[in-house]
Order: structure tokens, then C-alpha cells, then sequence
DNA sequence: GTTAGCACTCTCTCCCTGCAAGTGCTAATT
DNA sequence: AATTAGCACTTGCAGGGAGAGAGTGCTAAC
């Protein structure tokens, strides 16, 4: 009876090669280029029983037979839990995102944006933020600004200091004066409450306690009710799309097409990345991922915050054979320094 | 001597065939397919003299000598200056876009993102639409709200109705009160102002004058005043990029990726769309867009507005190979109907 | 347990050929 | 004078080997 081989330190060695060697030539890989590249100091032909028994033991595949191995998505598993090495960014890449990051006015967006940026023109792979969800926040201040006799701009800031705006047509007219009674007001009894609760029935509630305060207030308190739902806010920022057709696995303009289509659906990304908390990096590869999709692809992502609330993530995504070392530490290095600036507010009351 | 053949009736004909054909199929067009499918009563050689002569004027140009003809830039612009036929949305789309408008709460960057899906879903093209230029607009109101005790929040409504927000770290401490008081003496002193002056100079003067409210509210000037830069800040809304993919123009990877990368660059598309004004919308084919990389693809945009004032500019950008007479009419339409929206808010004071 | 040797498999590239589409030109026709 | 039929010519493209190259698995020797 044929007996299963087990994993042992040269096989191990060989898999870190093949991953290695892929990555970097995306060319499946034989046994005689690990033997010349890699010093194991066996020959071919023990590389070969190796690499026979590592695709017994799944860690390899074979894209034909007389092709090299290529890692599978076990392999890559088994590469990023046990062999990979964690490559720091350069100091020129320091030096970029340090640019980034110390800037003394700043805005968010902006902020994010420029992190994706920087996150993809430093892999080459497409760089995504994923925005913070204005459900866990709460409340800070309320404006209902005038801008026409039937139409107001309501502003809201939440404690995390995030600024949201829409604009509010009005069943009805209303003064100056009254549009900021009804601010003061709803800041007043709004202040604190989580944005997520805000729906119909808080603002009713908020609406029998202040009925006293006369009709337009009911109206308007009634009209909000109606009109805002929070949800769908969640905004993705992606970057660097375009580098993902310097792969060679993209080259196919059918596979590419249905993974830009993805990228371009914020839903799609905000689910994809929508993982339990972790304070470590984290890395999704192949048919780990959700979307099926999106099997062709890793992603390796870590969630951001601002002190201790957790406010999003950021993360890369690329094809499976990406420089997984690499780009770990670039995600570590984003996110941490992105918190970093984030971190320094806190409510202040 | 051989004299230089005119245009006329039948040739206006052959042309409008030729681009309507190549349009629908993406082949080159030959005589006999002209003669086939659209009935103008000649025989395929005659609409190869017809043909011969349009390529001798400009209009056609032929890939290679056995191929059928393609309109060249100039036999496009022929096309859209005197042969083409508006094709108004159907009710589906129409219907589609009035849900987008209709709603009576709404966020400017949603509103312009799903103009832009929306646009890009119909025309299976990249929907683009050019934000706002604060420079532009006047202060309405500032407000510093505190995060920390060296951290504010500066946000400022401008009389168009738009939220801009910044963080601000300070390099001093200060209260809650006096952020209070600061703010009201900045939105009292700027209002209608245009925020494009708020450089260094307008500040400077302010505090000069203000100078008497004491030290903390000079310190907090002098800080905004190097800080603050306008501009840059004109946002540019893509989407459906994937959609060119379905081009065959773009089957080869590598002329997709140059287009790509340039539609991720907002200063280049908001280049190409900074066109003088006009109330009609405008068309860009091929070579007369400014940038090089853009040549093989058309540009359809028109400007949209808030009343009386141009906020910025919705486009589609396609291949060259493009149903002009439609996107021109979603375009139209999209505009309209943005600016509808937009067009109900004044400054209200 | 390791390695050299070797037959075998599979893909990829190149080249060749035939085919289809379309043209321009000439001569005949209206 | 304009139009059309006919035809020789050009060109791109699909299909079909042939051959090279890379890599493997297996066997037998070390």
C-alpha cells in the first residue's frame, strides 16, 4: 500500500523555491531552473521526486505534463503561513508615504485616496480603501443650512469627525430662522445617538418629544424620518486598476473585463473585505475569497482605525501569484500609519 | 489636369452608410455590403468610384488595399456636423434616469456617481462627470468644530450647496468656546467670498483686522493661511471603464492598459474636458483631443450647471467607433436633467 | 536515498497554403 | 457622360503540419 509523503524541510525548501521563482518569472517552474537557481544541492531528478510528492500532497499543480509546477492555492497557503518573509518597504517608499501621512490639513477622501495610490503604484497591483461605515458612528453636531425657500442642505459631523451632506427638498417653506431652531434642536437631542439608529422610528420618537415646538418642526422631523436612510454610505477607493493588465494571467481580455466589472462594484469589494477583526494583516487566496470571480486573485488586507474604533480597511488586490512578503508589509505599513493619523482624534466635548 | 472631386448628395449618402455600418459592426466596409443593406439604387462599382473619391477627399481611409474603408476623424466630423440623427432615450431609460433625479433627499457625489453608471450602463462606454470647482464659489459659512484639544475639523458650505471638510492639527492647544468664536468670526468676515482668494493674501488681511481679538485667533489665521490650498480639489466621477473592454478596438491589452491609466488620472481627464463653454454638447474626435494617448477614441460632453452657474461637465468616452447620435442624446439628457436638479438651489440669504 | 539517462508528452512557433473579401481598372452598356 | 459587369490582383486570416524546446516519469546504476 502506497503510503502518503509527508511535508519535511527540503520539501518545504523546494515549495518556497517554486513560489519564489513563480512569482517572479509568472512561468510554471521545472526542476532543473530549481536546481540552478536555488542552491538545494540535490540534483534535478531529486527535485522532481520532491515536487511529485508536493503535488500529491496538493501544494502543486501541473498545468500540463510536460510543463513545470505551478503553486496551488494550498501551496500559497502554506508559502505565506510558513515561508514567506516579510520584505520592508524601501526608504524611498517610506519616504512617500511619510509624505502622505504628515501633512498638517488634511481631508479624508483625499487622505485614502492617496493611500490606495501609493499602496498600488508600489505593488503594481490594484490598491482599495474601504471607507468607514457612518452606522457606527454617532451623532456630534446637525445643520439644516437654507440654500431656497423649500430646500435645505443638512449637514451632519459624527464623533469620529467625519463630515456628511445631502441635500433636502421640503414639502414645505421654511424661514431661515426656522431651519436653525430645528438645527440646534436636533443637535441638541441627537448628539451622541448612534447615526445607524436614526431611522424612522428614533426620529419619531424625537418628534412626539419636541411636538410641543409646533408644526413645522413635526413636519420637517416627519419629512426626515421618510426621506434619509442611512446604509449604502460604506465608499471603496480604488486605485490602480490599470496595473493589473501588466500581468501576464490578464493578458486574456475576457478574464480581465470580468474582474474590472468587480472592482468597479463597491458592494462586491466591501463584502470581499467585509472580514472578523483581526489587529494582524490578513491574506485571502484564491477560492478563499467569497466572489467566485475573484478565484483567480488574492487579497490581502488589515483594518484601520481611529483610537480604539475600528473604522475600515485597506487592502491589495492581485492576481495569486503576487510578492506576498512584499506586499504584506506595504499593507501593514499603510494601515499603520493611516491609524496613526486617525488615532490622534478623539471626541471632545 | 485631375481636378478634386465634391461632395454631393450620394456621396453624403456612402458616407452616412459607411459610418452607420462600421459603427454596428466594427469591420471595415465594402462596396458591396454598402449596396446590399442600404438602398441607394447603385451598383456596388459605383459606390466604389463614390468611395475612392471620399477617401481622396479625407472622409475614408482603408486599413490595407483589400480591405473595405473606415471613416477617418475628418469623415466622422462630416458625419456628426451634417449627417447624424439624434436617437432620444427610450422610456426604460428615461424612466431610469427620473428615478435617479427625482429624489427629494440626495448627496451631490451619489447623485453625479449614478449619472455616471448611468451613463456608462447605456452606452456601454466610460461615463465620466467633472465635480465642482470650489475655486469658483463663495463662503457661505465656516465652522472649526473641535476633535482634540490641537485638532479641529475645519468644514465650510459654499453658495452652490457644497461640503468641504478638512482636518486641521493645530500646533497649539485650544478651547471648544474659543473654536466657537473663531468660527463665527470667519464665516461672518468671509462669507461671500470666494474660496479660491482664501490664500495666504485674503488671511493675512483678516487677521490683520481681527488682530484685536487677541493672540490664540492670529495664531489659528496664520496657520489656515499657510495651510489652506484650494485647488486640486476639482473631483472627476469615472465609470463603466470596463465597459471598453467590450470595444473590440481594445482586444489588444496593451492600448487598453495606455487608456486606462490615463482615465485614472483626474488632471488628464479634467484637461479634456476643459473646453470653452458652450450650452450645446460638444464632440471631440480623435486627434482634436489634446492629449496624444487619447487619439484613437471620441469625447462627448456637455456642460451642466446650478441656475445661472457652471458647475462642471458630464462626458462619455469611447472609441472613435461610436454611436454618436445616441451618446450625444444621453449626454443631452443626462445634463439636463442634473442641471434641473442643481438649477432649484440658490443663495438664499 | 540519490542521480544519470532516456523515452515520452505536450505546447508553442513558424511557415506554408488556400480561401475569402475587397479593390481598381477596363470595356461594355444605358 | 454616367453607370455597371467583369476580371485580375492584393491582402489578411484560418488551418495544418513540422520541428524545437521544455519538462516529466521511470528505470537502473551509484
Amino acid at each position: 500500500m502506497p503510503t502518503m509523503p509527508t511535508m519535511d524541510e527540503r520539501k518545504s525548501r523546494v515549495l518556497q523555491a517554486i513560489v519564489d521563482d513563480y512569482v517572479a518569472t509568472a512561468e510554471p517552474v521545472g526542476s532543473r531552473t530549481i536546481a540552478r537557481k536555488y542552491r538545494l544541492g540535490v540534483s534535478p531528478a531529486t527535485i522532481r521526486n520532491e515536487m511529485a510528492d508536493l503535488e500529491e500532497l496538493g501544494y502543486l499543480e501541473q498545468p500540463h505534463t510536460s510543463a513545470g509546477r505551478i503553486p496551488s492555492d494550498r501551496g500559497y497557503r502554506y508559502y505565506v503561513d510558513w515561508l514567506m518573509e516579510i520584505k520592508e518597504a524601501t526608504p524611498e517608499e517610506q519616504e512617500r508615504l511619510r509624505r502622505i501621512f504628515e501633512r498638517k490639513v488634511w481631508e479624508f477622501e483625499s487622505l485614502v485616496r492617496a493611500a490606495a495610490r501609493a499602496l498600488s503604484d508600489m505593488t503594481h497591483l490594484t490598491g482599495v480603501v474601504v471607507g468607514p461605515q457612518s452606522e457606527e458612528a454617532r451623532f456630534r453636531e446637525i445643520r439644516l443650512v437654507p440654500l431656497a425657500s423649500d430646500r435645505a442642505l443638512l449637514v451632519y459631523i459624527t464623533d469620529t469627525g467625519f463630515v456628511e451632506n445631502a441635500v433636502v427638498d421640503l414639502p414645505f417653506e421654511v424661514t431661515m430662522v426656522e431651519l436653525q431652531q430645528i438645527s440646534s434642536l436636533l443637535t441638541e437631542h441627537l448628539r451622541g445617538q448612534r447615526v445607524e439608529l436614526m431611522g424612522r422610528g428614533a426620529l419619531q420618537a424625537l418628534q412626539r418629544e419636541l411636538g410641543r415646538y409646533g408644526r413645522l418642526l413635526e413636519q420637517t422631523l416627519e419629512f426626515l424620518s421618510e426621506s434619509i436612510q442611512p446604509g449604502e454610505r460604506r465608499r471603496v477607493y480604488v486605485s490602480g486598476v490599470p496595473y493589473m493588465l501588466e500581468q501576464p494571467e490578464f493578458r486574456d481580455v475576457q478574464k480581465a473585463r470580468a474582474i474590472f466589472a468587480l472592482l468597479e462594484q463597491e458592494a462586491v469589494l466591501e463584502e470581499v473585505l467585509n472580514l472578523p477583526e483581526s489587529d494582524t494583516v490578513q491574506i485571502q487566496i484564491g477560492a478563499e475569497i467569497k466572489v467566485e470571480d475573484l478565484h483567480d486573485c488574492s487579497i490581502i488586507s488589515a483594518t484601520y482605525t481611529a483610537g480604539d474604533r475600528t473604522i475600515g480597511r485597506v487592502g491589495v488586490i492581485g492576481p495569486r501569484r503576487m510578492d506576498y512578503g512584499r506586499v504584506v508589509a506595504m499593507v501593514d505599513e499603510v494601515t499603520r500609519r493611516l491609524s496613526g493619523v486617525l488615532g490622534r482624534q478623539r471626541l471632545v466635548d
